[in-house]
RNA sequence: GGAGAGGUGGCUGAGUGGUCUAAGGCACCGGAUUGCUAAUCCGGCGUAGGAUGAAUUUUCUACCGGGGGUUCAAAUCCCCCCCUCUCCGCCA
């Protein structure tokens, strides 16, 4: 959520940073708005402040056996118009309110201007592509031929987009999750979190996935709880309402969880294998920062995510979301993307991004600077990484001519000294 | 799921319709004092919003788990919901 203070106080370069974006937002009406918000404030106010002084004298006369009446009537009907400025109060709040958690942050300055995805510039690009002299297989080919995904029997029992692994694949992908988690809280600075995986309306506004992306999310109406699309939501919602001190800033948080995503418009982009899933396992990082640091952390975020990669010896790149393509909260995002050689395709497997004080706004994150009054500060957070499309690459890059698969050295302590995955097992 | 108890400021805790403008204590901050590592005294000390202003100004309003209601007036009375604790039931 903006504050409606900078619409105030500048609304043109509002309106330009929300086009940057392709959005067309009527600021004059908001702020038209926020002035009715204002007056009613108030005047209900001071009709308020009589009320409260006048019943303070009826309480007086009656205490000194005086005849109230007259006065008694009288804030009756200041009653009256108290309720019904009230009742329009809190429509215009309401209205306004949900105008305002529909509109997206604003890019930062430093994001490329863009359209689409086609204009996300590659700012670094990791390792090289492995050499082989062969045709490289999708891992849909490789897990086949190896017998370790049940795509038809987790169908059977889930429907399409949900995967099954058997025995070293899920070995791996255990192992992945713990090799990622022991190094974000070892080395990274990150406290380990096991979180719900159901949260309530208030979680999802506070992050930003309601009200407006609803049809992502798996409901369970009979109790008002959804399935978590990230462990984004509830590492960040730990803090709502929370007033942190200085020096317990930054604060690190890392979890994984499954997610789970309806992919309610993703219909035709449900390619084969484990591309995209409505349910996968993620490592998510979570900061919150000071303002002033933001920017550099999210540096350090993204660095956390690509060390996970780099230790696993896997070609990867980072691009710039533009304009365009970033997504709703965020005011700047890194997409880290790893290269699948059997699909010639680059796949993101993370997502680094700096809301400011978007979603901090929305969920009431604060700090407190010395004696100060307290203020909201920035969120970040970051895949690191997310497990379907890791394992795709270990796959992809890791394949042999005879179809077996090479596994990254670093894991085999997670993997009780395998080495490779091979079809004689 | 059933029965009971409870939810008040950073913490503790009083308050059962009208100076509640939420007592007292702890913690914290500022000052004073005593030379002894602490005590004493004085003052300050919540959040959000509106108006005002040169201002770290002045002032008002709201907030006692959340939402509704009764009343001239609600922390206090009534209704619904949420959470915590104890016991019972069920259960990995």
């Amino acid at each position: 959520m903006l504050d409606i203070k900078i619409l105030r106080e500048n609304p043109e370069a509002a309106k330009t940073k929300w086009a940057s974006r392709g959005l067309d937002v009527d600021v004059d009406a908001l702020l038209a708005k926020d002035e009715r918000r204002r007056q009613l404030i108030t005047e209900l106010e001071e009709l308020q402040r009589t009320r409260n002084a006048s019943s303070k004298e009826i309480g007086m006369k009656k205490k000194a056996g005086e005849d109230a009446s007259e006065a008694m009537a009288a804030v009756r009907e200041i009653g009256e118009q108290i309720s019904a400025f009230e009742k329009e109060k809190a429509q215009v709040i309401e209205d306004l309110d949900a105008q305002l958690l529909s509109l997206p942050n604003f890019p930062h300055e430093s994001v490329p201007v863009g359209h689409s995805e086609a204009d996300n510039p590659v700012i670094r690009t990791w390792g090289s592509p492995v050499e082989m002299d062969f045709e490289p297989k999708p891992h849909w080919e490789l897990a086949e031929a190896l017998g370790i995904f049940e795509f038809e029997r987790a169908a059977a029992i889930s429907g399409a987009g949900f995967s099954c692994l058997t025995g070293p694949a899920a070995r791996l992908s255990r192992g992945l999750i713990s090799f990622m988690l022991d190094l974000h809280t070892s080395e990274h600075g990150y406290t380990e979190v096991a979180v719900p995986l159901l949260v309530n309306d208030e979680a999802l506004t506070g992050t930003g996935q309601l009200p407006k992306f609803a049809e992502e999310l798996y409901r369970i109406p009979e109790d008002d709880l959804w399935l978590i699309p990230t462990a984004e939501v509830p590492l960040t919602n730990l803090y709502r309402d929370h007033i942190f001190d200085e020096s317990e800033l930054p604060c690190n948080l890392t979890g994984h969880t499954p997610c789970f995503r309806r992919e309610a418009g993703a219909a035709g982009k449900m390619t084969r294998g484990m591309n995209r899933l409505h349910q996968f396992d993620k490592v998510e990082m979570v900061k919150f920062v000071q303002p002033s640091e933001s920017y550099a952390e999210l540096e350090k975020l993204t660095g956390h995510a690509e060390a996970v990669l780099q230790k696993l010896g896997l070609h990867y790149r980072v691009i710039t979301l533009c304009t365009g393509d970033i997504g709703f909260s965020s005011a700047k995002t890194y997409d880290i993307e790893l290269w699948a050689p059997g699909q010639q395709a680059w796949l993101e497997v993370s997502s680094c991004s700096n809301f400011e004080d978007f979603q901090a706004r929305r969920a009431k994150i604060r700090y407190r600077k010395d004696q100060g009054k307290p203020e909201i500060l920035h969120t970040l957070n970051g895949s690191g990484v997310a497990l379907p499309r890791l394992l795709v690459a270990i796959m992809e890059q890791g394949q042999q001519a005879d179809g077996s698969i090479v596994l990254p050295e670093i894991l085999r302590p997670y993997l009780g000294g395998m080495e490779r995955i091979s079809a004689e097992g």
